[in-house]
DNA sequence: CTAACGTGCAACCATATGGTTGTACGTAAC
DNA sequence: GTTACGTACAACCATATGGTTGCACGTTAG
């Protein structure tokens, strides 16, 4: 049985989303892509690498939901997936209610001391 | 001269932010010190793996500014940092204004056609 | 003082990653 | 129909990553 966290992904989903936030030329394709879609050709020509280099990273943000890519004729249509940030936002967010639940557990302590 | 963000990270630093949080064991390893801080063998005892590499797990996360670590005799104290998580929330939010700034401009056509 | 503990670090290994070039193939344009 | 375009994919290469073991060294306990 594949382990889910509480947002529905399993561990290796979010291992592919952060791998794939972890590279500037990725982020900048899912900037981009989230603006105005594009096609994979078009993607490639913004950067100083080969048309293949760049089809590599669209494969890994694929991977990790992070984009779309629809056929369109001869090309490969790409599209930023907006839900898959908003996954990666809800772990971070998990994070933070850690921390909190921490902070609480110092507060009880004081609280305590108080008495 | 290092290209930094809105954050005020540089692309290396945040690179290095998601590349550190794209393991299930430094995910493990920050939720841990965020709730409660504990030294590097005890969270060594916590996995399957050798000393050595939790150890260059915890550096990950240093170098990432997800965790500090801290000399306490012979112990080193690793404290997970509640502010590199907000950072990355900063980028992420970042993502999802460029999405709603998309559907904006797309509302705008919507409402020159109506027009 | 000596033994045990906690850590840091180097060397090593297998595999993953990020790039390249070259080839093949469907689609569009002429 | 032929040519050019957009894509996919394989082979290859250098380097990074994630793990191991072994050793050195400061700190604590007996």
């Amino acid at each position: 049985m594949v382990v889910r966290n509480a947002i529905g992904l399993s561990d290796d989903e979010v291992n592919r989303i952060f791998r794939a936030l972890a590279d500037s030329t990725r982020r900048d394709i899912v900037r981009r892509t989230l603006g105005r879609e594009a096609s994979v050709s078009e993607l490639a020509g913004a950067y100083d690498m080969s048309f293949a280099a760049v089809q590599k990273h669209v494969a890994v943000l694929e991977g990790a939901g992070l984009v779309t890519k629809h056929p369109n004729g001869r090309e490969r249509i790409v599209r930023g997936n907006p839900d898959a940030i908003g996954r990666a936002q809800g772990l971070l967010d998990r994070y933070e209610q850690i921390w909190r639940s921490r902070i609480d557990r110092l507060d009880d302590l004081l609280a305590e001391t108080d008495e």
